[in-house]
DNA sequence: TTGACCACGCATCACG
DNA sequence: CGTGATGCGTG
DNA sequence: GTCAA
């Protein structure tokens, strides 16, 4: 029996392959898309398989992985994803979940210095093989090798669970929230969307001094390590190893950098679509018009989502699961009763 | 059949 | 030394 | 690879 789970996990394996083979990235990313709505399938993939329209009928979905995924549904197996295995080493794969090592790097360790796994990559690092590698400098050896035993240190704890995560939220929102140069301070991410696990923590500080509150945050006593420190953004790790995100933005921008930071990713992206289809761009900065770049929106979140012609969308609803759709104000209650309004069809 | 496919910050490296 | 391109990571 | 024009 293969599950919606299992599917999930090929096509997202699938993916990940092909991206270190260096596929077209849009091709990497049909097999990305075609897995979440799988994930979001609110029945057996196995029902819709046999049901009317098949698996076309699914968003994301053509000929070609349709067709992968029904093989994979009629025997378990997979004939094209073994193939791939067999021409990209998959335990690759480790290597690209290491910090700062991704699939390009992945790729170029296979091919000119013959890496496929971990304990490969650690010995080239330390024997000095891996210099003279193109596009591989002395940070970037310093990185894998910093990577590699952080991960030693700590057994790749990766999530955390909410109630871990509540007074690290608590303790750092306070500390930022007395420093005079920030206006306005808060938790973002899927922290603010309510989840149960928590991959990393995203604060979003509205202030005219961006680098001051950066360096502040990064100075921290609760700061283990800095992983990043910008004009704009910090990134550094908390409590052996958790994650936390400081970005920096002025007042008139916290409502799009809190919609932005607060996600999800697939709700953003598909925001962004419904921005680009009205003639307008969203990033976290604000809403602005494609001709002439005004700037509409961005103050507040309220102030985006209306610009996009939406109500205001409770952070935990924003998992891209219809709550867009549902969110739209329609032409005829803006228009009242007399006159027809010309909004952007979506 | 053809073109578009979200948007951006930071670190690093190659190149002039 | 500055600049642009690339890779990685983030929602 | 998929979708829409």
């Amino acid at each position: 029996m293969v599950t919606n789970e299992d599917v999930v996990r090929t096509l997202e394996r699938i993916a990940d392959l092909l991206e270190i083979r260096g596929e077209n990235v849009y091709k990497v990313r049909a097999y990305r898309q075609a897995a979440v709505q799988v994930e979001n399938l609110g029945e057996s993939i196995a029902d819709v398989a046999a049901g009317e329209g098949g698996l076309v009928s699914l968003a994301g979905f053509g000929p070609a992985i349709a067709e992968k995924v029904s093989d994979l549904l009629q025997s378990g197996r997979l004939a094209f994803l073994e193939e791939l295995e067999a021409e990209v080493p998959p335990t690759l794969l480790a290597l690209c979940a290491l910090p700062g090592v991704g699939p390009r790097t992945a790729a170029l360790l296979w091919r000119e210095a013959g890496i496929t796994r971990l304990e490969e990559l650690d010995a080239a690092a330390h024997s000095g093989t891996l210099q003279g590698i193109p596009r591989l400098g002395a940070k970037s050896i310093e990185r894998i090798v910093a990577a590699l035993d952080s991960q030693r240190d700590r057994g790749a704890k990766t999530r955390r669970a909410r109630a871990d995560v509540q007074p690290i939220v608590d303790e750092l929102t306070g500390v930022l929230r007395a420093l005079p140069e920030a206006a306005m301070v808060e938790a973002a991410g899927s922290f603010r969307r309510r989840r149960e696990s928590i991959g990393d923590l995203d604060i979003v500080v509205a202030t005219a001094t961006p680098s001051k509150v950066l360096v502040a945050f990064s100075a921290l006593p609760q700061v283990e390590r800095v992983l990043m420190c910008g004009d704009t953004k910090s990134s550094v790790e908390v409590a052996s190893g958790f994650q936390v995100d400081c970005r920096a933005v002025s007042v008139a921008q916290f409502g799009a950098a809190m919609q932005y930071f607060t996600g999800s990713q697939a709700h953003n992206v598909r925001l962004r679509g419904r921005a680009l289809r009205m003639g307008l761009t969203l990033n976290e900065y604000g809403v602005f018009r494609l001709d002439g770049g005004e700037r509409i929106a961005g103050a507040t979140e309220e102030d985006v989502y209306a610009a996009l012609g939406l109500r205001w969308i409770p952070p935990e609803q924003r998992e891209d699961r219809g709550e867009i759709e549902a969110a739209v104000i329609d032409d005829v209650a803006l228009a009242g009763a007399a006159v027809q309004t010309v909004l952007p069809r979506i």
